[in-house]
DNA sequence: TTGTAATGGTGTTTATAAGACACAATTATA
DNA sequence: TATAATTGTGTCTTATAAACACCATTACAA
């Protein structure tokens, strides 16, 4: 039972990019640290990994802490183990990114952790190795928004062709052409309209359409190129 | 200095997945264990995190060890950290694949190891949870390989087209169009022929070619559709 | 050494999909 | 109610993928 002795154990921390979408710019939830280490310095939401959790169930329960959402579309991007990234003690980071529509976010929840919802265009400079976590995480998604229909996970249940294109826009921040645009969507099968037009939102323009789930779940799996003429730089 | 007081420390491990090419198959190095915990089992080669090491250090060393190669395509894949995954001692693993030329490699410390090629379709059952990080490991490999230039780490310094082809055969189980594959790649830009034909080498058909090593570095951090044919499921 | 089979190199055709652009219908706003 | 902005559908051109033909070179065995 101790084949291990001599080996040293070290801190396992979690860290979340939560992405979010409010229909002009790609947001992301940011905490202005309320509490030590780097009281008063921007960063991302985290935690330490408990002796009973798996590296998920730890990621989602900090996600969960912060915005009272489960069964969010999350993933592993990478783990961050410099020697000094965090100043305190050796800490390596397990790092995940999320995608939450924000409507359904508790509000309360933020506020008790002083968080905000922050464009990726005005991020401010975060703690540790932080900006890289946040980097790599929007290289991500881009990655994984031209070959998986995952853009979805960040819209409200029913949306219009337009408000998705402006999604699009947003991650890979170039304009698309809305005539090729609705005509590639639809060719998916993935979208089903509803034939309403909410009257309840903003706008009334446009038909709204709700994901086909059946064939979203054929996609998830599947490689499907979306957008190749999106360069993912 | 301590915040994180309360916050329980464990064992951070390695695993590499190394990738080869013989010709015909992709095969993955892999040790028959003679040592403790699971000895007589087979297992990727794996080590523990040291005090001062980074991960990514830690991910050449442990190859290094094995191998006697350095400065190969070393990528990290994921971290692994169910709770029950290591039944000694509760340990997260943090993934590394690498991609070698198998005709460099050190003889030598591969048989100290006690390590073997074995074609991936030949693959034994291995301990813990490794056959799921080398599943995930062989998808991760088509995902790049459709997208970026990395397939040729895998091969000598000079190669013919066919040989490429059938690393790529190999890499998606799946024929290729002859004629379609070397207008494609040779339209790449990324090979330049040397006019010779090998006289050491088995075979005496087929040009030699060598990578551009500055169109090359250019092909590695854009994304390129290599192979929109190849389904990467 | 010579004939035959296998493999390698280049070209052409066809089908499909991307990208650019036109027009009509609907909605928002002054 | 008029006008501007936005949305939906259609067409054309061009680029690229995929299928297939032909000839040259090499390997191998009679």
């Amino acid at each position: 039972m101790s084949y291990y002795t001599h080996s040293n154990r070290i801190l396992v921390a979690l860290d979340c990019i939560i992405f979010g979408f409010d229909g002009e710019d790609i947001k992301l939830l940011l905490i202005k640290r309320n509490f030590e280490p780097e009281l008063g310095k921007w960063s991302l939401m985290g935690g330490f990994l408990g002796e009973d959790e798996d590296l998920e169930t730890a990621a989602q329960r900090i996600l969960y802490e912060l915005t009272g959402l489960k069964n969010n579309y999350l993933e592993q991007l990478q783990t961050f183990g410099s020697i000094n990234r965090d100043p305190v003690e050796r800490t390596i980071s397990v790092v995940y990114y999320a995608l939450v529509n924000s409507q359904q976010q508790d509000i309360n929840a933020i506020n008790a952790h002083n968080a905000y919802w922050i464009s990726l265009s005005e991020k401010p400079n975060l703690i540790f190795d932080h900006n890289k976590m946040v980097e790599q995480a929007r290289q991500q998604l881009r990655y994984k928004a031209a070959l998986h229909a995952i853009g979805f996970e960040l819209l409200p249940e029913q949306f219009t062709i337009p408000q998705l294109q402006k999604l699009y826009e947003a991650i890979y921040n170039r304009k698309l052409d809305r005539r090729n645009f609705s005509r590639k969507i639809i060719s998916t099968g993935l979208l089903l309209g509803t034939g309403e037009k909410d009257s309840k939102s903003a706008t009334k323009k446009g038909q709204l359409y709700r994901l086909d789930t059946t064939n979203y779940q054929r996609y998830l799996n599947d490689y499907v190129s979306f957008f190749p003429e999106l360069t993912l730089s």
